[in-house]
DNA sequence: TTTTAAACTAAGCAATCGCTTAGTTATGTT
DNA sequence: AACATAACTAAGCGATTGCTTAGTTTAAAA
């Protein structure tokens, strides 16, 4: 009936993720998505209607790489340990060739304005309260721990999370690894 | 010889801190500055060269204006206890109309390339190598803490604090104060 | 009072932004 | 083989970006 598309749409959107994560979602433009996923403009946009489509497919993306650390926190059984070694794992996963490149959620988020881009926004909340969640019942699974304090131990984590994405482009490895184990040492 | 300049610098790059603190330095174009500074563009352009030298320009401005509490930690003698103090101060510095703005150097930091905008760069890291300075030096005033761990307290606090400039765009007041108990808690 | 130079206004520069559209090519159906 | 239709190419849309420039106004020096 008609013609092929010379791609697939999975294969492209990685491709505009990996941008997405280097660069934010301002500064990539719809000419370097042109460039990076190999198609013309008409073929992005028909594929995923205007350049917040590319982005919300791409933290789709992202979520299902990010999926496999997840899983191991969400399968740990290890209380506080478990979460230090999410924290060590998301840092190797956001290294790319001895480049820290932070997480795309929470790039985004701080690049984002609160009354633009809602959708995007939105999505990016969501991601964020699923790892949140994840932290509180990791965090039950200490006896000794006071419920009182999950809640308050987990909005420090993830503040310290958030913190790491920033500190990942400014610190080496050593450091980040030092504000790791300070981060778990008492707490 | 000649006019008089009909505005002071001083007066209007405060106008120009203040929008750069709330919309970044990107989102930030030099028409918002002309209406937020109430001068014509060509007198941005030749009080201050470029949009480059106006963020720059704000970046002091922003310093003076934080030096008041940076004076107060300066002049701590309580070691960490000075450290939280600051915390405080800080999260009170940033807000305006019970609304969080982070912080501008932090927020920039994060927004802007490695390879774009190198003199504003080497401005926002020199103000935070500052301040990281001041938190090893309170720190070295508990006697009975280890020197080993002082530098490594010292990059956890500073992520701490780069945590809290996102975390204050997404967390209400009491979060972010529950963030800074935990993370001097035991520390 | 005339001169002169800086401070102003406002229009407009080239480049880039996200996005669209007219025209061509390819492919499965009849 | 002829048709129908989706996928493609490439040019270009209006809006906005940082920045400049030609022309006018103002005020201090001569």
């Amino acid at each position: 009936m008609a013609r092929k598309k010379q791609y697939t749409e999975e294969e492209v959107i990685e491709k505009a993720m990996h941008l997405f994560w280097r660069n934010g979602y301002e500064a990539t433009s719809v000419r370097m998505l042109e460039k990076e996923m190999g198609i013309n403009q008409f073929s992005i946009y028909s594929s995923f209607k205007n350049k917040q489509g590319v982005f919300l497919e791409s933290v789709k993306c992202y979520k299902k790489k990010i999926n496999s650390i997840k899983e191991t926190l969400q399968h740990s059984n290890n209380g506080i340990l478990g979460i230090k070694h999410y924290f060590y794992d998301f840092l190797e996963f956001s290294t790319e060739n001895s480049k820290f490149k932070g997480c795309l959620v929470t790039n985004t988020v701080n690049e984002i304005k609160d009354n633009a881009e809602p959708l995007v926004m939105i999505a990016l909340k969501q991601f964020a309260a699923e790892i949140r969640a994840l932290f509180v019942s990791n965090l039950k699974q200490d006896d000794q721990r006071a419920t009182i304090e999950v809640e308050k131990q987990a909005d420090f984590l993830m503040n310290t999370i958030l913190g790491l994405s920033i500190a990942s482009k400014v610190f080496d490895k050593n450091q980040l690894e030092n504000i790791i184990e300070v981060t778990f040492a008492n707490l």
